[in-house]
DNA sequence: AAAAGAGGTCACAAGGTCAG
DNA sequence: CTGACCTTGTGACCTCTTTT
């Protein structure tokens, strides 16, 4: 349909119009001034002419003349039938013309007052405002949070790789890998100085680092990437597209922009991935019956209900201070959408886990931080 | 139409341009002459297009059709909407985009969006509405439920119990077992009608059943109490008071009356909690490098990516589902509710699950269904 | 030094407005 | 409805920086 050179484009246009340059007649009336205007040339009144009367009905109206009624700068008006068919005849395009713009004038400023929704009994506490212990804890988690962050030292290393010797705009894919392994080394210093976590067995220590290290450590680095608006710098999302490709990239630059813009909200929620326990139910007791159970059974160490304790009680922290600051209904939009943010970005942690180098870092991380935690249990041996 | 400059090349030379010129088509439009672009390959305006469309919002400016323009070299203009998406769609990132050059005049600075909750961003898909496949299988989920539900079976052997004989107030720890083994081995009938379930592997069926089958009994055991109004039984809960004791029975009872009302979702969420994979990130290589894990990842076995995806696939149709029946606000506040209602659930079943019988109970039918399983596996021998 | 891939410029050609 | 006048979007052609 449009596959011959009738359609000008500005490429074709400007040969042509480099070759009637000495003509500047519209091709529908003659007036002088002519210029390339919907594939053909013409002047401006004609133009917009034409594109006034795109809905023009060749078949409806006649000509009350002849049908081929003279068209002179003077005369133009005299049949609106005629000068459109002379428009069509000398090769204007319907098609070159573009859809209305969009109205700019338009303001954002009415803000949708939410309906009046009945309040739902959430939570097991009936205080809507935080205790003074949960204060303190809640202080101590955004705090101690603050103070790891290995934010200064990537920002430092990535200044260095960008400025001093010359403008680069590349990072090797092992100096990304040792950026990014600080965001997840940095998570155990994190856990080490919340003493719910310290209060629990090595044993169990282990297993949450093991168990939920990835996804803690990716929703933190989500965290500390808008922190340090990483994704604004060109080497350092180079080098991720390199590592983690196209898609992951992606994804983690939209869950970026979704992430609550309450830091602290998502400090505390970094705190419920650690003690995640996964709703997993388990008998304390010796598996006695559990003929069938597959060696999966082995978390049955696990001290769960402990576990799951913390975290709802850091669950409970979290949306308390969000209703208290946010009120009832904004808290829970903002919960929700925290969960599937984390939800989301879980798959493309696991994406990342399948990537070799990915994979290996964070093993080596998971080994270390066993190592580490054994030693400080020991001490004396 | 094309550039007439080859002309005057000499055949050879004009084929390896051609060749390499024309192995490289702009992904965007299909224009020639395409080369690397903003982690794309286009042309040089679809480049310029992008560049200059940075802050177009998708949200705001709508297609004036169905969100499907063509993109040909002639028809790029026809939408703005379906060219930059289209640009997206290619690959290409704002990220790689750079800061205005600082020798020139300042820019105005970019307007940071308000952390103004964007509503349909929430989730994966785009629709806001559920398509047809997710209205049969939410159908499926929903007619499957109630079609195995043990419900009519409880209430027989309730008023066999209470009726006949004479009115007896009195119902064994044995017969109550009964009753509520029903409602744990319910849940395998009602998983193996669920083709995302059947269409697992035989030993991922086996992980999630004997890792999820505490949880998901219990959440389907509260809607199917609340259904059959069994607390408004004397016996039952004398019953139940006996064998699980006050505090426990008390928290159930809460959760009873905070339980969303609308059973649909109930059921959805029902399905949400068995697919439940726990934020588990695994690598499914070998694990060569994992000297120090524990025993507990035996689960690498488990298909942990599908089955997360199949998770998130129901928590994305149960969201949109309530989003289409409240709306935005109010079904964010029931998916917070629900959500907070099965965690404190799951307290209570940790806390059953410490019950020698209830706990032998649940062994024995995850044994059971894990013959079942093995037995529907291999009929033939 | 050449190629590649960023950003910048400006004339041109679209769309929009409002008195006439 | 018309057309002078204005605003906005496009792309050929350019410069600048880093990579090869
Ligand atoms: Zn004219
Ligand atoms: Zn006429
Ligand atoms: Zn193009
Ligand atoms: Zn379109």
């Amino acid at each position: 349909m449009n596959n011959n050179s009738n359609l000008f484009l500005c490429k074709a246009t400007r040969n042509t119009y480099e070759h009637r340059r000495s003509s500047l007649l519209c091709q529908v009336c003659g007036d002088r001034n002519a210029r390339n205007c919907f594939g053909s040339v013409s002047c401006a009144p004609c133009k917009m002419f034409f594109r006034r009367n795109l809905d023009f009905d060749l078949v409806i109206n006649k000509c009350i003349y002849d049908g081929n009624c003279e068209m002179h700068e003077n005369s133009r008006h005299a049949c609106r039938y005629c000068r459109f068919k002379k428009c069509l005849t000398v090769g204007m395009k319907k098609e070159l013309t573009r859809p209305p713009r969009l109205n700019q004038k338009k303001r954002i400023g009415k803000q949708i007052t939410p309906p009046l929704i009945r309040r739902l009994d959430l939570l097991n506490s009936n205080r809507s405002k935080l205790s003074f212990d949960q204060w303190s804890i809640l202080s101590n988690v955004t705090h101690v949070y603050d103070q790891i962050s290995p934010l200064p030292k990537i920002l430092n290393s990535l200044s260095q790789s960008s400025f001093p010797p010359k403008k680069r705009l590349r990072i090797d894919g092992a100096t990304l890998a040792d950026m990014l392994g600080l965001i997840y080394r940095s998570i155990y210093s994190f856990l080490e100085r919340i003493p719910d976590f310290t209060m629990m067995s090595i044993h169990d220590r282990n297993l949450l680092i093991e168990r939920n290290l990835h996804n803690v450590g990716s929703t933190s680095g989500l965290l500390i990437l808008r922190d340090g608006d990483l994704y604004s710098n060109y080497a350092f999302c180079r080098a991720n597209l390199n590592t983690y490709g196209s898609d992951n990239f992606e994804g983690v630059s939209k869950l970026l922009n979704r992430l609550d813009m309450d830091r602290v909200a998502v400090k505390l929620f970094v705190v419920v991935l650690a003690f995640s326990t996964c709703f997993d139910v388990v008998r304390p007791s010796n598996m006695t019956n559990n003929i069938q159970l597959s060696k999966s059974t082995n978390r049955l160490h696990f001290n769960t209900i402990n576990m799951f304790h913390i975290q709802n009680k850091y669950i409970d922290m979290l949306f308390i201070y969000m209703v208290y600051r946010y009120g009832y209904i904004e808290a829970s939009l903002r919960f929700a959408a925290l969960l599937f943010t984390a939800l989301q970005l879980c798959v493309h942690t696991m994406e990342a886990a399948n990537i070799q180098e990915h994979g290996d870092m964070l093993d080596t991380i998971i080994a270390d931080t066993t190592r580490k935690l054994n030693v400080e249990d020991d001490p004396v041996v």
